[in-house]
DNA sequence: GTCCTGGAGTCTCTTGAAGAAACCCAGAAG
DNA sequence: CTTCTGGGTTTCTTCAAGAGACTCCAGGAC
């Protein structure tokens, strides 16, 4: 694929695919996240090569998103959520929101979440941080910031 | 590269990235939300081979996230987002949210979003939209939903 | 000790996608 | 009638993804 180096990109969009952007690397996060959290797991329940996984979670634990820790004294290793790491599910949960929207079609979404706080089956909503009120894509306007392109 | 085909999974989260988990995608979607509509503009942007650039408008066009319309009377055409795409755009922001706080470094982040309701530079909040509380990966417990494999 | 098993990778080979850059086509301008 | 410009298409090369066999290591059985 000869990959394009999202990284030095003055855009915190291509950053971020930078880490999560390759093929596969959402949904081993997501796997994580659900609590499949083993090589033979992972490789059994996505049908990812093993090369490619390997690639992945080694890309995923540089960048600091997932943890690699033995879970017995063989080689036996486990992968976790780091702090950054559960953040970045909380884009997948946006994700899987969009997705049950325009695309989960006659059936329904697949999956539901319930939220803790209130116990019920819930959606997620974008709000700002500021004032409270809703936003959207067309209810902000983009401007430079200090980490801009000269 | 040989795609797996994401889309037949009973999953939001890799049926989502059956629409913008190629290569290129979302950054097109960020382009044309920042008005950068056509052909010529994206690929010199973005600094995609042409070949790519087509291939991810026409997919784009396809899943109904980008509408190409004519702006003259000769072939010369623009690419807008639908509603649909316009939703899709909501995603990028809380893709490029992460990306400020956990890769943006010492310059700070590249873009700043001021929210017309209050006017402020601000970030975006998820909260759950049932009762108003923060909703994060950890703040909730997925359930099988109605489309759940069988 | 030797054998077996299971987790966690590595290696090899093939296919196909990404990149680069040249080429093509329609309509307008001169 | 040639040139220019936007919007692609074509060709060719390189490199990543997929498939699946193979390896390595530790513990338990015998």
């Amino acid at each position: 694929m000869q990959r394009t180096d999202f990284s030095k990109m003055a855009c915190s969009i291509a950053r971020t695919l930078d880490v999560i952007g390759e093929p596969w690397s959402p949904l081993v996060l997501r796997d994580v996240w659900v609590g499949l959290t083993r090589f033979e797991q992972l490789q059994a329940d996505l049908g990812i090569s093993r090369k490619v996984l390997t690639e992945r979670l080694n890309h995923l634990v540089e960048h600091d998103v997932l943890e690699r820790r033995p879970y017995d004294r063989r080689p036996r290793y486990e992968y976790l959520l780091t702090e950054k790491g559960a953040e970045l599910v909380d884009l997948l949960m946006v994700m899987a929101d969009w997705g049950d929207k325009w695309l989960a079609g006659e059936a329904g979404p697949p999956v539901l979440y319930r939220h803790h706080a209130c116990g019920e089956v819930s959606r997620v909503d974008l709000r700002c941080a500021h004032c409270g009120e809703p936003m959207h894509a067309g209810d902000v306007d983009p401007l430079p910031g200090p980490g801009a392109a000269v």
